[in-house]
DNA sequence: GCAAAAATGGACCCGCAAGTCCAAAAACCG
DNA sequence: CGGTTTTTGGACTTGCGGGTCCATTTTTGC
């Protein structure tokens, strides 16, 4: 039953996903046609349909998942190690400094709304990229807890579901805008939050 | 140049903009067909082209403007009073109450990306609802500032700036997980701080 | 090497939905 | 009224793009 892929066809598909990707990230989910797609991997239709029996819906949530893995990948490796200030302050960087370089090109304005309503299953990567990327959050705070850099009293659930529905919100008003004040404005004000109530408590 | 309309043009025009509004809320804009508009207000395809000569697109324009308006409108009249610790609360409650029984149909939804990347003027709406936004929070924080409930020196720009990117995160959170939650934890947080802050200065 | 399986190319089909067109009905206005 | 303009209905066209199909080539495994 599952499909035995030759160390060939194993690249071809990979070429394929990431190709459409980058595709979909420069002009729209709905804008790209698998023509385009063709174009742009150098493939043809029978391979298409021959990695993605199910069509452009399958195609699609295989780039879902491409994207969503890589933006958490993007954030590495200080995303999983907000162990200091100093890490707190290189990840914000590195965030201001992907979306700006990424501007309007957002992976995740295809994942949402676009292939959601057409995949089923890309309601599901989409929220578990965001359960993922809450809890790399919450285990950062619950590290500079355990070292007093933040203060105990801090709920690290709720507070990294607001900092991660900021990011979120800050992402979405770089595309709307094309102004990053918002995710910047977030993230130290968020930052500068929490490095307050240690000092104070 | 600018054309004539009649009153029952005028009702007419005005009844497929908010039926358009409310199937694309129902079922999102690429699902969306100039048929299904046409049997939801009753009308006919020469009506459709009658009043939007420039078809869909210009349709799609419309409907935006409407639901543009409404999200704001539907804050009323809260947020145009920020001016006292319980009028903030209640505005949380309203924002909170609407898009709980909205759920996932959200005409933001809609007007990013879908919408953006086809009608050209979309963009241009949505960065003109985000900013009567935040300047209306914006408003709300210098009143506040004016009676001594919140702190002199906290940025109103900058806080305004980051709740409106928090809700928006919330939003796009509730309607990819299904929860309310990160749209509580950034209200409720963002307002315990600014509370917090006017305490102890 | 050779049969079986996988990979590739591309011509063709087909349905759908946007957009066109025009003729009939209704509304407007002097 | 009566001419003019606006409104309405709906049949028809059209192009696009996803999906099918099969013939050909390449790879695999023994």
């Amino acid at each position: 039953m599952t499909r035995a892929l030759t160390r060939k066809g194993e690249a071809t598909r990979a070429r394929i996903v990431a190709g459409a990707a980058a595709e979909i990230r420069e002009r729209g989910v709905d804008e790209v046609r698998l023509e385009d797609v063709m174009a742009h991997t150098g493939t043809s239709k029978g391979q298409l349909f021959h990695y993605f029996p199910n069509g452009k819906d399958e195609l699609l949530l295989a780039v879902a998942e491409h994207e969503a893995d890589q933006v958490l990948i993007d954030q590495e490796p200080m995303l999983s190690n907000l162990t200091s200030w100093p890490a707190w302050l290189a990840w914000r960087d590195r965030l201001i400094e992907r979306y700006l370089a990424q501007g309007v090109k957002c992976p995740l304005n295809g994942l949402l709304g676009q292939t959601g309503r057409r995949a089923p299953g890309a309601q599901a990567i989409v929220t578990g990229l965001m359960w993922r990327w809450q809890k790399a959050i919450a285990e950062g705070i619950r590290q500079m807890q355990s070292t007093g850099d933040i203060a105990a009293d801090v709920d690290a659930d709720r507070a990294s579901a607001a900092l991660l529905a900021g990011i979120q919100g800050g992402v979405l008003l770089l595309l709307s805008t094309g102004k990053i004040d918002h995710l910047e404005a977030v993230l130290d004000l968020t930052i500068e939050r929490l490095r307050a109530g240690a000092r104070s408590a």
